[in-house]
DNA sequence: TTGAAAGCGATACCAG
DNA sequence: CTGGTATCGCTTTCAA
């Protein structure tokens, strides 16, 4: 590269990334970026930030389940945001790495900011990460990490909307859809217990009703639905909620006189279901503010961690309940 | 690190690799290991690689727009599958780069390959990445790029058989829905045009029927219905389906009897509809399939770029059409 | 205005 | 069996 523009590789450097502390000739700086594009060269992300000792990549590991529509949007408004802060967004796929083994993953590449979803990293593990010169980690889950920053999705609110309506519906015996797939235990617990929450104190039950997102198993929940005498259903979200209602209707159960459904997520397809579905709205925080605290950490990491309460919910009430 | 365990910075790399070659005593490797532990040590990714020459990561672009359940899925088994292969899938968000810019950006990484969505690469930017060292170059879209290996996801034999199955079914005067939201043209023109072949020669019509996912836009769609005369309609996926098979319900228009609608991707949700949705099943490559062919790619990179035609499309009929 | 050289962290070779 | 040392590609300081 520098042999064929006839100028050192100093040179070279300096013309590449506009150095304004130096001045080239105007004759160079063409020599350079012409055998630059002759010779395709790009220059080695690595070495750059080998050279520079940090980079700047946010890290985050890739989701290995299927993602609403809700967080893919989430995503990439993030992703867009880091962006025009210069940022460049990595999700890395961690396959079965879990806890220590995968914060020792995501640290050899010395990201500048780790965003982690879920809570399967310890304080411990933070800890390993800032080492390893991480300016930032921010959890974004259902409790804060010692150490991390932690945007609190409180799910539990989700199912608090969800128990005060119903109960406000005169509703008293309420069953709560748990999704038995793998992975999402940590939404559907907490909203189960936020259900629990809001009915605490009062005369009414709440019914936790394990379900596989299968057409069968909805049948044979909803075959004993009337043994189970509940009244209303809040049914994890609204596809778990399709699912129930499609099976409830099909048994003659009316909706919403003898049971009433809501779900959550607020997906156009409640919208579309006869009766309309009723459900829980919620508001991700936005990606721009989560890139906001990521940048104010990277500046400032001395800064003692930040913990914000995000996901507002709010009920949508249609035809359903 | 070195000076902790009081041992030179080789054996050190001796010890953590585990390195064959050399043989280092037991009380030297204790001591290697412990020093490691206490410092929370973690080498360094940029400066192996660099060192190294290559990496064993594969680059694919962070998908910008929401993704349905099937590509989520396809994704989470290609990562397993290339995990096992010990590759390190990383998803790379690119924002607004595109075609040579988007190529520089990800040559600077150096990945052992790249896996590109979509047809936004020219063989210009593919000859970019091989010269940065990619030793594979994966296109999955609709069509071949030169010098790079690719899966045709070939689209237009969703319409095909989407187009063959309503012919069959006696209908003559046929929609085709065409979302209008951004992104999804590289899906949608092919399945349209795979309509059109399927009926080419016959005496059936096509209409194309732009439609944006909002039920208001549908109802608008549904309220000019009678007027526009079809008795069937291809409605791009299950999503689409769904939303105008419920406008079209609301304004009276009886499926299958009056319209026949099929939508595609064959969704939990089509099932759930009454009638239960006609669709197109689609089947993607495994997984499996494309971390083989990346590991042959690259164990072989003088090789002829492979092409294959993956995405089977067929059928599934239910009561909607 | 440009060139020479040090050094980022890890590895591989070659001496000790 | 272990320690020095050159090397990967790039940035930056210092001299020329």
């Amino acid at each position: 590269m520098a042999r064929l523009a006839g100028v050192s590789r100093a040179t070279v450097s300096y013309v590449l990334n506009n150095t304004s502390a130096v001045r080239i000739s105007e004759p160079t700086r063409r020599r350079v970026h012409e055998a630059a594009k002759e010779l395709g060269y790009v220059p080695h992300a690595a070495a750059r930030s080998l050279r520079a000792g940090h980079s700047r990549m946010v890290l985050m590991p890739a989701p290995t389940f299927p993602v609403g529509p809700l967080y893919s949007q989430f995503i990439s408004e993030l992703q867009w945001a880091l962006g025009r802060l210069e940022y460049t967004v990595v999700q890395f796929g961690t396959v079965g790495l879990h806890g220590a083994e995968a914060a020792r993953a995501w640290a050899e590449l010395r990201p500048v900011a780790v965003l982690v979803p879920g809570s399967d990293l310890g304080p411990k593990d933070v800890a390993v990460l800032k080492r390893s010169g991480a300016r930032a980690v921010v959890t974004l889950g259902s409790e804060a990490v010692e150490g991390a920053h932690a945007l609190l999705m409180d799910h539990e609110a989700v199912g608090l909307c969800a128990g005060t309506h119903l109960y406000a519906r005169g509703r008293r015996r309420i069953g709560v859809v748990v999704p038995e797939e793998p992975g999402l235990d940590a939404f559907s617990v907490p909203r189960l217990e936020g259900v629990r929450r809001a009915l605490h104190g009062t005369e009414a039950t709440v019914t936790d009703l394990p379900l596989a997102y299968e057409e069968a198993a909805a049948a044979r929940l909803a075959a004993r639905w009337r043994e189970l005498g509940l009244d209303a259903v809040f049914a994890y979200n609204d596809e778990y909620a399709m699912l129930l209602m499609r099976a409830l209707q099909d048994e003659g159960v009316g909706i919403p006189q003898e049971t009433a459904v809501i779900g959550a997520d607020d997906l156009m397809l409640g919208r579309l279901l006869r009766p309309r579905l009723s459900t829980v709205h919620i508001e991700l925080p936005s990606g721009r503010d989560l890139a906001d605290l990521v940048d104010r950490a990277v500046r400032n990491p001395g800064a003692a961690p930040e913990t914000h309460t995000v996901l507002g919910a709010s009920v949508v009430h249609r035809d359903s309940t």
